[in-house]
DNA sequence: GATGAATGAGCTTTCATTCAT
DNA sequence: TATGAATGAAAGCTCATTCAT
């Protein structure tokens, strides 16, 4: 007697989930290489080699190059689509506090294992995937701007915030900590005077918070 | 009686000879290309095409596609050069008007026909050329922040600067504005709420402004 | 019922992997069309087409064109490395004897299915591929000569040699086999009056051994 | 009334004359690039440099590559055409003296300005171009034989020839002749131990020598 | 006649993808 | 499932040839 073989995993998911059976390392693997040497240069022997399998093997698991990229975006974003929570979980600091939370959190999100460098290459291929783009335009700036407004707001609430359009600020809030994760995956390393993560996060939130709250020192 | 059939472009003129003129335009068309596609994604044949010639003859005048790549490069920094000759010409103005008049000049200077989408090229390939980045590195970038660097120390000089790390400070700056060009050739026209590059401007302007300089409503 | 349907290589077996035989059916195919049209005149496509395979198979196996001439040198040379043993196996026949095995042998070594037109291929290509050239003559015009000279010897103490410069008859020996080789692939098949290759072989035989070892009728 | 304009020079001539106004030097700086390169490896664009002009000059004067290879092929073959009368001019020298004869003019002739390396060109391209080939077979080589045969039957005559089949004696003549020439540009310049030319000559005609005519020392 | 920039067909080579094993 | 040799379309590049000057 068969039973009728239910597939959990329906293909019908926009976002379609693989989960456990789907070789991770494979992601992982062309995340890295793509970064670095963006979608076109990227071998697919290549990125078989570092994930230590088969180039066949590789389309075992992904229908083709493209469909691999799309996983890699796709993946490597989960865990920004709800970074809000990630990222921030208490309103209750200080501004200024919530704001160097956010900017460390921020990186530490972002250039953890599984996302590192995702900004960069989406930078890099938006023309070449246009839908990709929209999409993370959609999922990941747009409420990571809205989550930067509502910081400001909560300055606002406890009036520590200064004179200033919130929709703007907000915007060039979210072009600094964006430009802190591309320059390190391009120029950061060519520096001919370099400076510590640490140091560009402290002066990253120094200048935000400089410009958006109020303090004794104007 | 027969009229000389005259032949107005129309396929006559496909043996121009325009040596002087070829090597811009094409070094044009491939900016174009390179700057949205990458250069592994572009074709020397589209490059052609767009350049209003034929592929061979693109090896008339560049040596291989990677040379003609370093020589868009090239090129389109030349203006970068001496910029900061070109961005701010006189510090007699106060130094609010000077970083407004900053922002608008840099972002006159690195959208103009000559060398628009190149920080956004070179942050993708910078992996893949390590050479030209590290030359974009030391000639464009380094001497760019020394610019604004110098701006802060006039601002300092006429006691209207905040309490601030100016090195750092300077860094932040760079950040902004360099990823204010980026965001034009990436997810600016995938945004779900457009908004207008003079809004953009203003706003860095404004941000950077009430980050470092002393203002009445602080 | 049903046979099962024979594929008799009609087309199904495209997908066939014969990793071992591959290199040397290709190094055939290259050798056989190297000799005759020479290596830029060669087309990789043609080389192919020839060994049952497609282009890129070819460069499965072969970096490129030229380190694929180089393989058909350096593999078809190897049964001449240590031809002096193939050639000539015992001196006890009398030096005459020797002479014509000798003929004999050199033709059969140097025509044999893998390393025919070698000589003429390398003839042609000298300027071409300087470094192969100088192998070559190194490791087998040079032994060869050797070899020729040591028969000369063995005349010499048999007391059958007749008055002579041996190192310089050794040399014209050589000329004269070299050249009945390179004849063979290029201008015997438009000979007006065409001679058999046993023909010419005995000619050339009769011809050393008159002018070298002493004979009743001079 | 336009009177038909006559082509004195005619293009039905197989072997086409252009005489004085054809540059030579074409033909030299082509003859010289064949030879040492072959025809398909030799760049049209080169031999216009090596002439002095530039690459569309030389279509003034030859129809394609390949028509200024048969001009080469054509034009150097010429003062072998009745080299005959030009090697051995009187036969009443003694039979030897008329063999050394043989051999230095043969070098003379055959490597003088205007033919060298032609028989080594012939020999490496002999299967692309056929025709040429019958050609050469037919009006140089064959001739060639037949003066080799003519001054054996004059040796004959004198009663200074050894027994030996005369036909085939010719061709072996020919063969070392033939390989003296192709020597030259080929492996000379990479022997390990090299010879002078004259020494070559006097060795190649002292084995002749020996091997067709009654000597003393046999 | 001489030029040399422009051509474009055709070559070598690459590499994403397939499929017999 | 995993393999990796084989594929073949498509890319970069060459160079014999053309033709406006």
């Amino acid at each position: 007697m068969e039973e009728k073989q239910v597939n959990l995993n329906s293909e019908g998911n926009r976002w379609q989930r693989r989960k456990e059976q789907r070789p991770s390392e494979i992601i992982q693997a062309a995340r890295v290489l793509f970064v670095s040497q963006g979608f076109a240069a990227t071998k697919v022997a290549d990125i078989a080699k570092l994930a230590g399998i088969q180039p066949g093997t590789l389309y075992v698991y992904f229908e083709n190059k493209e469909s691999l990229f799309k996983a890699v975006i796709e993946e490597s974003i989960k865990p920004l689509l709800h970074y809000a929570d990630n990222i921030i979980d208490n309103f209750t600091d200080s501004p200024q506090e919530l704001i160097r939370t956010l900017v460390q959190r921020w990186w530490d999100l972002l250039e953890s294992d599984t996302c590192r460098g995702i900004p960069k290459l989406l930078t890099s291929e938006s023309q070449n995937f246009p839908e990709l783009t929209a999409f993370y335009t959609r999922e990941c700036i747009d409420p990571a701007r809205n989550m930067i407004y509502r910081i400001l707001e909560y300055a606002l609430n406890k009036n520590e915030i200064r004179l200033l359009n919130m929709e703007m600020a907000s915007r060039i809030i979210f072009l600094i900590l964006h430009q802190l994760l591309l320059h390190a995956h391009s120029f950061a390393e060519h520096e001919p005077h370099p400076v510590s993560t640490k140091a560009m996060l402290n002066a990253a939130a120094d200048f935000i918070i400089r410009s958006v709250l109020k303090t004794e020192a104007n």
